[in-house]
DNA sequence: ATTATCTATAGATCTATAGATAATGC
DNA sequence: ATTATCTATAGATCTATAGATAATGC
């Protein structure tokens, strides 16, 4: 654990990680200026700053400044892929796999850094550049489809699949507006995977509603929406839980 | 109807609309450039080509880049604004009102020129200069919430309200990202307010879901996520039909 | 005279490349 | 020798201002 000797010339500046590899730094300053600021509006000089390097500096890890973004993307959008190929490889009731994914998702959205999940909104990925990870949110989508078609519940006026769909998707990604509300606190607030620090005993009614809170209701909503009573919905709750977490 | 004489030098281009007074061809061709490429990322050069001038003239008419967007951002809201307030003030079955006002609110959304909705997602409008705009939508959220509050079905689980609020507000703009789906349509591809062209009869799935069945989904989906059950939905959506619109 | 455009340009960016340099490690 | 930085800069932007110009209208 030793700090790592160091090589290469000396920096002029300091970054808030120094113990990280020079790409994960820089990945991380550029997430929260994206998010913060937006794509275009960031320079690569801001992001170098906040690496404590100079802007020339960046090409060496990174060959342009879409990469960095192309990067981000990538890694956002694979742990939530991957969750909802294997819960679609899966068998079970399929009100309890979407329950879980939902679960999955929205956590997995609360939990990453800078809220990069703002990513997905930003215009400029719609360029051509970013084709690759369109057509992963695309497949993400497709399995939210499939099991929203197969979780419906009978009986209930649902109207088309293909816009439940597109609302079940939505009141996912809403949570990604919630954290937009944040106090936009420095890059180190990170909120440890899967369960908060100091959730603890106070009900309080903070400015920006405690994580499990909201993943909880937005679960929840997802089956409500699907038709779901309240029967219907203590029974997927309550094997959602039991269910082994990968 | 004579198609104005035409005053001052004329212009080296033609404009998509060239009937409308300058500052609104100027504000129709950015609201797209905004929505399509980000505000950093559209230049003045772009959106004078829209309208078929030269980048300099854009100065005539607005003395800034930023006044253009924070003119979209305030026609945008002002509306939703104005339905949300009346029906505060309206009496009446809460249920009732939270399903008008998400129903007038979707539609707002969904019959605007360019998807403007998008713009309220642009990373850029977090800017101090546009502060009052996010007053605005500050009270529209307001007014979610109280609704909300007033409008939840007696006896259901339904967890904090403001992260009840949260959900329901983002359940209302998830509109926005489904109408970011689209084929990105020419700024001609209007839909008319309040009712589709050429719905008909055809129940074939399109890659974007026709706006009165989004509509209809997302303010059941509101309902349903409220606690309310079949019964309570149709009584809600019976007298949501009845009552005078405005 | 008024209006709405035009041309030209200042000054400030911004991305990416070329080549130099200051460390470590062999 | 290798690594990771640095300095310097080319070339392409971009916003906004200054002042000229081509119409209409009186």
């Amino acid at each position: 654990m030793a700090p790592a000797p160091a090589k290469g010339r000396p920096r002029v500046g300091v970054s808030a990680h120094p113990d990280l590899p020079a790409p994960e730094q820089i990945l991380r300053a550029a997430a929260q200026l994206f998010v913060d600021c937006g794509y275009d509006a960031t320079s690569t000089r801001a992001i170098a700053a906040a690496v404590g390097i100079r802007q020339a500096s960046l090409y060496y890890h990174f060959a342009s400044k879409a990469d960095i973004l192309a990067e981000l993307l990538s890694r956002t959008v694979a742990p939530s892929l991957d969750a909802a190929e294997r819960l679609l490889a899966d068998d079970g009731d399929p009100a309890v796999r979407l329950h879980e994914l939902v679960t999955v998702d929205c956590r997995l959205l609360l939990d990453a850094p800078a809220n990069v999940g703002a990513l997905y909104l930003l215009p400029e990925v719609r360029a051509e550049r970013f084709a690759d990870f369109r057509a992963q949110r695309t497949r993400l989508r497709d399995a939210y489809g499939t099991l929203v078609e197969q979780a419906a519940a009978p009986g209930a006026a649902l109207g088309p699949l293909d816009v439940l769909t597109d609302v079940v998707f939505g009141l996912v990604e809403s949570v990604i507006g919630v954290r937009g509300r944040e106090p936009s606190g420095g890059q180190d607030a990170t909120v440890g995977a899967g369960q908060d620090p100091a959730v603890g005993a106070d009900g309080g009614a903070h400015a920006v509603p405690d994580s499990e809170a909201l993943v909880t209701t937005v679960a929840r909503s997802v089956l409500r929406v699907l038709g779901w009573d309240e029967d219907g919905l203590a029974r997927v709750e309550r094997t959602s839980g039991e269910r082994p977490r990968a």
